[in-house]
DNA sequence: GCATCATGCGTACAGATGTACACACCAGTC
DNA sequence: GACTGGTGTGTACATCTGTACGCATGATGC
């Protein structure tokens, strides 16, 4: 839907202004970065379509690739959906691992992580949708759950590093169960609500 | 091929074995409950192989009806989802309304909502599977949102009768993740844990 | 008894999908 | 300049999917 505020989105998903389609002898494309292209507009389908309309033809022409570029790239439709997963959870372990070890204190990180919830970075459309098809992925799916597996312990660990275990724990579940929240629910907790909560569960 | 009245056997829909040799010609099923036991069937073939993976013909074949009983049942794939996650909603709300009014004071409705989360009830893996597929359809698709909802609201709604409103929020949030959490971690919290994690959310 | 019609059943069919594969082309290396 | 191996492209094809539709049947009301 939205294009999303990702600074590193290469181009647009959009034909490139392409040399006109009727062209019969439309020029070769060298396209390096193609698979990870790829990886992003996937990343979008799935936002927009789910894991059950995700088909490699969609990503094609959204990419503006001819299909056959797909098998190129990736061993088939779970490779491709495993690299794309593997991508999301990097990218926002990445976010929130850099805003938590930028905090100072304990008040600090409880701060940041009110912002990672209300803000906009890790709670993106695309990103929430995304990651809530990836959750129904891992939850049925070993190769998956590695992914999810991964993604929670670095979580685990930056949290770590401000809070006691099972503080982080319960930080990493609240997290999760607000985001969700918030994103499905028509009228989500305000900033407020949010920081109150957290501050409830990491006071000593 | 030819349309002619020779022999059609149901037998080569792997029968269930049950009726077996003595009934080539297998009774007429008369099955009044078959649209119930076809949702019920459905939340199941869902849980295993996710929306993306639910085909009239599997859901058919589990529940050992002819795929032509799909189409009479349900107005297409949309109705039967539609259908199949109400029933799972509410069914989910009941316990969860059940339980916590059963409760008679604050502290008898936090551990019930422990119980609730660590129990085998509303986490149990079909339910926790086919919730996950819910919620990733429901952030995308306004006509499943209203299904999360209302079951959101009764949740509150329920939570609301023992705890203030904005502790209702931080709770249904907390629970949502804590469930999820347990639901993606290969070593999810202990019954100490979210009991915990439940009575600083709780606690004045 | 019997008429009726909601329910049950088998099958056909058009379209979509994953994947394989043969060929075209470009960037380096000698 | 020729070679070569990776990269890009178009298309074919078996399979699966949703859905429609005609016929069978027996429960129900008379």
């Amino acid at each position: 839907m939205t294009p999303g505020p990702a600074a590193h989105r290469s181009a647009d998903r959009g034909a490139p202004a392409a040399p006109a389609a009727g062209d019969p002898t439309r020029a070769r494309r060298h396209d390096p970065q193609r698979r990870e292209r790829l990886i992003d507009v996937a990343l979008g389908v799935i936002a927009e379509h789910g894991v059950a309309g995700t088909t490699h033809r969609r990503i094609a022409a959204a990419a503006d690739v001819p299909l056959g570029s797909m098998t190129y790239h990736f061993d088939g439709m779970d490779d491709l959906l495993h690299a794309a997963f593997t991508v999301l959870a990097e990218r926002t372990a990445d976010v929130f691992d850099a805003t938590l070890s930028a905090a100072t204190s304990r008040a600090d990180a409880a701060e940041a992580v009110v912002g990672l919830i209300t803000g906009t970075t890790l709670t993106s459309p695309e990103t929430m949708l995304a990651s809530l098809e990836l959750y129904a992925l891992a939850a049925r799916r070993p190769a998956f759950r590695s992914i999810t597996d991964a993604w929670m312990a670095r979580s685990r660990a930056a949290l770590h590093t401000h809070f006691d275990p099972e503080t982080a724990l319960m930080l990493d579940a609240l997290i999760e169960g607000t985001t969700l929240h918030r994103a499905l629910s028509l009228d989500p907790m305000g900033v407020g609500t949010v920081r109150a909560a957290i501050l409830r569960i990491v006071r000593p």
